[in-house]
DNA sequence: CACTTGACCTGTCCGC
DNA sequence: TGCGGACAGGTCAAGT
């Protein structure tokens, strides 16, 4: 669930809270979600001051003094929330926020800073992950030499997701936009939302698409990047920034999660379907095969 | 090699 | 109301 424009609202929000704070202490109950072991985060997590907060597709970069980084993947049910010290509730109207007093039953990390703040690594599901990580290995782990371009860089132009995609020329252009080593960060709300938007049927090969398609591709993804992240990002089920609060962006989607209301261009009733082993929304009247 | 499917987990929703 | 099963969707390992 969290894709791109989730990521970058979380950090976004942490990039604000957490620089300059000092680890005091942590804690989690799940191996699987934080692997480290004790000595190491004695060595370089506790005690060690928190410098910066990146993002590289759908992972979460926080860089520490200690010269390690703690690298975050959210899988589908992962949240990130920093909460000051004695702020037992989010703040705001309790109808902005999906979770209440920390840490809950889906926590699995929590980081206390020396000024009695925390931050909180919950997953429901379990899938996500939290690593230390040597800041200068970053660039040799295996996600981030696989991972493609960021599709909200200046360089990102329509002739580079064009070569990018023709990869993956003989499989469907949805499974293709999922793959993180040809673009990073498209998971499957952007996916079907910038299909929607080029008017490309999602399970079209991509070896059929023209430069015309792939022109509109670029720029239909480009502006529902960009509108979700200004909106704050999707909830659909989970997802909530570093505060805790919901993002906007599901009430401005053309065709994700909108199966049988009006499509915003001709009126068609939405179906989903299936494609690329993945729930699928689309116009049948403007998206052909 | 290129591509597809299944596993990883837990909670929710649907039909019987 | 209870219960089994489908479904949710990011990524990697295993299968075709």
């Amino acid at each position: 669930m969290p894709e791109l424009p989730e990521v970058e609202t979380i950090r976004r929000g942490l990039s604000t809270l957490l620089p300059g704070r000092t680890v005091e202490r942590t804690e989690s109950t799940t191996p699987k979600s934080f692997p480290n072991s004790d000595a190491d985060v004695r060595a370089f997590l506790v005690g060690a001051k928190i410098t910066s907060v990146r993002r590289r597709a759908k992972v979460l970069m926080i860089d520490l003094s200690s010269s390690y980084t703690l690298v975050i993947h959210l899988k589908m049910t992962g949240q990130l929330v920093f909460r000051s010290k004695g702020v037992r509730f989010g703040a705001g109207h309790p109808s902005d926020s999906l979770i209440g007093e920390l840490p809950d039953k889906s926590t699995r990390a929590t980081l206390e800073f020396t000024d009695g703040s925390h931050l909180f690594f919950n997953d429901q599901r379990k899938f996500g992950w939290v690593r230390l990580v040597p800041t200068s290995e970053l660039p040799n782990i295996d996600f981030m030499r696989r991972v493609g371009p960021e599709p909200l860089e200046a360089d990102f132009i329509w002739q580079l997701l064009r070569d990018r995609l023709q990869r993956r020329g003989n499989t469907t252009i949805k499974a293709a936009l999922l793959d993180q080593s040809v673009i990073a960060g498209v998971g499957n709300i952007y996916a079907d939302e910038s299909l929607w938007g080029a008017k490309l049927h999602p399970a079209r090969l991509v070896k059929t698409l023209t430069d015309s398609d792939f022109r509109r591709l670029h720029d239909a993804l480009v502006d529902v990047l960009r509108l979700s992240i200004d909106k704050g990002g999707s909830t659909d089920k989970n997802y909530v920034n570093a505060e805790g609060k919901k993002g906007s962006y599901l009430s401005f989607a053309s065709v994700f999660r909108r199966e049988g209301q009006p499509c915003p261009r001709c009126g068609t009733a939405i179906i989903k379907t299936r494609v690329a082993g993945r729930g699928t929304h689309l116009c049948s009247h403007c998206q052909r095969t």
